[in-house]
DNA sequence: GGTTGGCACTTTTTT
DNA sequence: AGTGCCAACC
C-alpha cells in the first residue's frame, strides 16, 4: 500500500523509501547472504518491502522454488505471492510463472508438507493425519481416562482435559521444562507436575500409536529434522532464501528450527515489530526478534522501518503515546506525512447497547459519506463482545461478516463428517473412530472402543471392520456404516465422491440427532462445495485443518466478493489489515485489558500491545467506544447484572490530548448516567467479581 | 452396556 | 449459560 502514484512501469522500486530499498537490496547478487532483520513498525509497508524483496531476488536469478516464505496466515502468504509477481510483471512488462512461489506458507503447513515428503526417512507413516486443537483435546481426554487420571483423581480435581493440552503445548513450543511451565503459567497445577509427567508421555505414545500428529508436532518433528546432522543440512540445503514475517510471534520451537535448516543464517530475513506481539498465550517469545541479531555464526544486519503510510498523524499520536508507557520495547515513533486534523475519538457511552446502536449509527453515517463497509471495521477483544452488535446489524440489515470467535469446522455436524472421511483415511486414528462409530444408534464408548482395538490390531483394516459382530441393537444401520467404510477405503473413488457420500449416510443421523437438522443440512452441502476445490480427500483433510475458512457470517452463505459488507473481527484476527474507519469496542478495564489476562506484569503489557495494534489498523478514522456500564455475560436472558466499568488504563488522563472525547447519551437512557463516585464503582465491581470467585 | 438426568465449573486470543 | 462429567436407571 506504500507504492507511491510517482513510480514509473519500468522501475516500481523507485517507489520504495530508502529504508526499504536498503531491506530489498540487501546483500543481493552476494557471496554471502547475510542474515537480516526489519523492525517494521505498524504501516511502514512490511508486506511490500517482502514482496519486493522477493521479486528483486528472482530478478537477480534466484530460484523461486528455493525461496521459503514463512507468514501467519494461508492468506498473508497468498497476498505476498500476489505482490511479488506484480512487481515482476511490471518490470518484466509479462505475465510470467517466475512469481509463482511453491514454499510459501504458515510454518505448520510447510511443515506438514515437509514431514509427508521425509516420513519414510524419520520412521513416519506417510498417511498420517493432522488433529486440530479439539481432536487433540479429546485425545488428551481418552488417554487420561485410560491411565486413570479421571477428573477426581483422588480429592482435588485434576486439570481438565483443555488445560492439559495447553500446558503440554506450553512446553514444547517454548521448549521450556515442565516445572517451570507449571510454576510461570499455570500454578494452580503444580500440585500435579508427576500426573501430568506420566500423562503426556502416554499422550505421545497414543500419537505415534494411531499415526496422528497435532499441530505442535508439525514444528517439533520439523524441529527436530533440522537439529539432525544429517537431515538438517540436507532441508537448508532445499532453499537459498527463507523469510520469514510476523517474526515477533514465532515461539523458541520456530526459531529453533530457523537455526538448525540455516545455522549460520545466510539468506535468513526476518521481519516484525516487538511492539506488536500478541501470541504470548501461544509460547510467542519477543525474545525471538529481539535475539535474532546475535543467533547465528554471524551478526545481523538491522534494519528499521518507522515510516508510516497508513494513518494519519493525529491517530499515530495517540497511537504512540499508548505504546509508550510500555515497560520494555524497541524504542521507535511512527511519523507520516499525512497530515489531519480529526484527533481520535474517545466516545463515552451509557452502556453496550447504546454502544451497538452508536457504532451502527456510525458506520452508517460513514457509508453515506463515502466509505464503503468493506472500508470499515469494528474490532473487540474477544469474539463474545460484538454479540449486542451483531444483532443490531441484523435488525438494521446491514451486511456484515465475522472473522474470528466460532468456526464452521467446530459445528457438531461438520466434525461428524470430517471424522469418517479422517477415520477411512487413517483407521489408526483413534479420536475420528470413536466419534464416528457411536453415531451408529446402540454404540457407545465401551463397543467403540472394542471396535478400535480390532481395528488397530488387524493387518487390513477393512477385513477388521466386516468381521466385528454387529451390536445387537444397532442391526441395520451397522451394516450402513461398515458397507461406507469399505467403499471409501476402495481406490480410485473419485473425489470429491467420497464427501457425498458421507453426508448421504450421515443424514438420518443429522435428523434423529439435531432439531434444526436443514440449516445443518445446508452448512453440509457447503463442505461438499468447498471439497470440490482439494485435489483429494488427503490434501482436503490436512489444509482444513491448517488453514481453516476463518469467516463466519450470519447470513445464509458466504457473500458474494463484489457484495459490500461491515467486517468484524478480534483484534488478533486484525493483525496486519488496515480499514479507513475502525472503531474498537469495549475500551474498558476488564475487556481491553481482559480480567482473564490481569496475572502478571507481561500479561497487561501484552494487552497494551493488543490496544495499540487495533489503533494503527486504522487509516483516517478511529473510534475508541466506553461503554459506562457493562453486562455481565452469563446470567438469564433478561438478567440485569452489570457492573461500571472504567476507562481502559492504558488510556491515561496524560494521554486524553490526543482524543476528541465526545460524550452521547440517548434521550431514553439518561437517568442512568447518573454520576457515581469512584469508590462505589469500585465497590460493584468487586462485589460482581468476588461473585465468581 | 447405553442412555438420560442432575451437578459443578469455567469464562480470551488461535496455527 | 452452556458444557462436561458422573452416577443412577433402562
Amino acid at each position: 500500500m506504500s507504492v507511491a502514484a510517482t513510480a514509473t512501469p519500468a522501475d516500481p522500486f523507485a517507489s520504495l523509501n530508502p529504508e526499504q530499498l536498503a531491506a530489498v537490496e540487501h546483500d543481493v547478487g552476494a557471496d554471502v547472504v547475510r542474515p537480516l532483520l526489519v523492525v517494521a513498525g505498524a504501516g511502514s509497508g512490511k508486506t511490500n518491502t517482502l514482496a519486493y524483496r522477493v521479486a528483486k531476488l528472482i530478478l537477480a536469478g534466484a530460484d523461486a522454488q528455493r525461496i521459503l516464505l514463512l507468514t501467519f496466515s494461508r492468506r498473508a502468504a497468498g497476498e505476498m505471492g500476489q505482490r511479488a509477481a506484480g512487481v515482476l510483471q511490471r518490470v518484466l512488462g509479462t505475465s510470467s510463472a517466475v512469481g509463482n512461489l511453491p514454499w510459501a506458507g504458515t510454518f505448520h503447513s510447510i511443515g506438514a508438507r515437509l514431514l509427508r515428503e521425509y516420513a519414510g526417512r524419520i520412521g513416519l507413516e506417510a498417511s498420517f493425519t493432522i488433529h486440530d486443537r479439539a481432536d487433540s483435546e479429546d485425545l488428551m481426554g481418552l488417554v487420561r481416562q485410560d491411565i486413570g487420571l479421571g477428573a477426581t483423581a483422588g480429592q482435588k480435581r485434576f486439570p481438565l482435559k483443555g488445560t492439559c493440552l495447553a500446558i503440554y503445548s506450553r512446553v514444547v513450543n517454548g521448549r521450556e521444562p515442565l516445572a517451570d511451565v507449571l510454576q510461570s503459567t499455570f500454578p494452580w497445577c503444580s500440585e500435579w507436575e508427576d500426573q501430568l509427567k506420566t500423562l503426556f508421555g502416554a499422550y505421545v505414545d497414543a500419537k505415534q500409536e494411531q499415526n496422528v500428529l497435532d499441530y505442535d508436532d508439525l514444528l517439533l518433528f520439523w524441529a527436530e529434522m533440522a537439529a539432525d546432522p544429517e537431515l538438517g543440512p540436507e532441508l537448508g540445503a532445499l532453499f537459498d532464501h527463507v523469510l520469514v514475517d510476523e517474526y515477533q510471534d514465532t515461539n523458541r520451537l520456530q526459531a529453533a528450527i530457523l537455526q538448525g535448516m540455516k545455522p549460520d543464517g545466510r539468506g535468513v530475513m526476518v521481519v516484525g515489530d516487538d511492539a506488536q506481539s500478541i501470541y504470548s498465550f501461544r509460547g510467542a517469545t519477543v525474545r525471538n526478534i529481539l535475539d535474532f541479531p546475535q543467533q547465528f555464526a554471524q551478526p545481523a544486519r538491522i534494519i528499521t522501518l518507522d515510516r508510516n503510510y497508513r494513518s494519519t498523524q493525529p491517530i499515530l499520536d495517540a497511537s504512540n503515546a499508548v505504546i509508550a508507557a510500555a515497560l520494555e520495547r524497541h524504542a521507535k515513533t511512527l511519523w507520516t506525512d499525512k497530515v489531519a486534523s480529526a484527533k481520535p475519538q474517545l466516545v463515552l457511552i451509557p452502556d453496550e447497547a447504546e454502544q451497538a446502536r452508536w457504532v451502527c449509527n456510525r458506520v452508517l453515517e460513514q457509508r453515506d459519506a463515502g466509505i464503503v463497509l468493506k472500508q470499515q471495521a469494528v474490532l473487540f477483544r474477544a469474539a463474545s463482545h460484538s454479540a449486542a452488535l451483531e444483532l443490531e446489524l441484523v435488525r438494521r440489515n446491514v451486511p456484515f461478516v465475522k472473522f474470528g470467535g466460532l468456526k464452521f469446522l467446530e459445528a457438531a455436524h461438520i466434525k461428524d463428517v470430517l471424522a469418517m472421511l479422517r477415520f477411512a483415511q487413517n483407521p489408526a486414528g483413534r479420536v475420528a473412530g470413536f466419534r464416528v462409530v457411536q453415531l451408529v444408534p446402540g454404540v457407545g464408548p465401551a463397543t467403540a472402543a472394542r471396535f478400535l482395538d480390532a481395528v488397530a490390531e488387524a493387518a487390513d483394516p477393512v477385513a477388521a471392520v466386516d468381521v466385528f459382530p454387529a451390536p445387537p441393537r444397532a442391526q441395520g444401520e451397522w451394516e450402513q456404516f461398515t458397507a461406507l467404510f469399505r467403499t471409501l477405503r476402495t481406490s480410485g473413488l473419485r473425489w470429491p465422491l467420497d464427501v457425498e457420500l458421507v453426508r448421504d449416510w450421515y443424514q438420518p443421523h443429522l435428523e434423529r440427532l439435531h432439531d434444526d437438522a436443514p440449516v445443518r443440512a445446508a452448512d453440509l452441502d457447503q463442505l461438499v462445495a468447498l471439497a470440490g476445490g482439494y485435489g483429494s480427500r488427503e490434501t482436503f483433510l490436512t489444509e482444513l485443518t491448517l488453514d481453516p475458512p476463518e469467516a463466519t457470517s450470519d447470513r445464509a452463505g458466504p457473500p458474494l466478493l463484489d457484495e459490500d459488507y461491515l467486517i468484524l473481527s478480534t483484534i488478533h484476527s486484525a493483525k496486519g489489515q488496515e480499514w479507513k474507519a475502525v472503531h474498537v469496542l469495549n475500551v474498558v478495564d476488564g475487556c481491553i485489558p481482559s480480567d482473564m489476562a490481569t496475572g502478571s506484569a507481561e500479561d497487561i503489557e501484552e494487552e497494551r500491545r493488543l490496544l495499540y495494534v487495533a489503533m494503527t489498523r486504522a487509516k483516517e478514522h478511529l473510534h475508541l467506544v466506553v461503554p459506562n456500564r457493562f453486562f455481565i455475560k452469563q446470567q438469564a436472558q433478561m438478567g440485569d447484572r452489570h457492573v461500571y466499568a472504567q476507562r481502559t488504563r492504558f488510556v491515561t488522563p496524560a494521554m486524553l490530548k490526543h482524543f476528541e472525547e465526545c460524550v452521547w447519551t440517548n434521550a431514553e437512557t439518561q437517568h442512568i448516567r447518573k454520576p457515581v463516585p469512584d469508590t462505589v464503582r469500585m465497590l460493584v465491581r468487586e462485589r460482581a467479581r468476588n461473585a465468581w470467585r
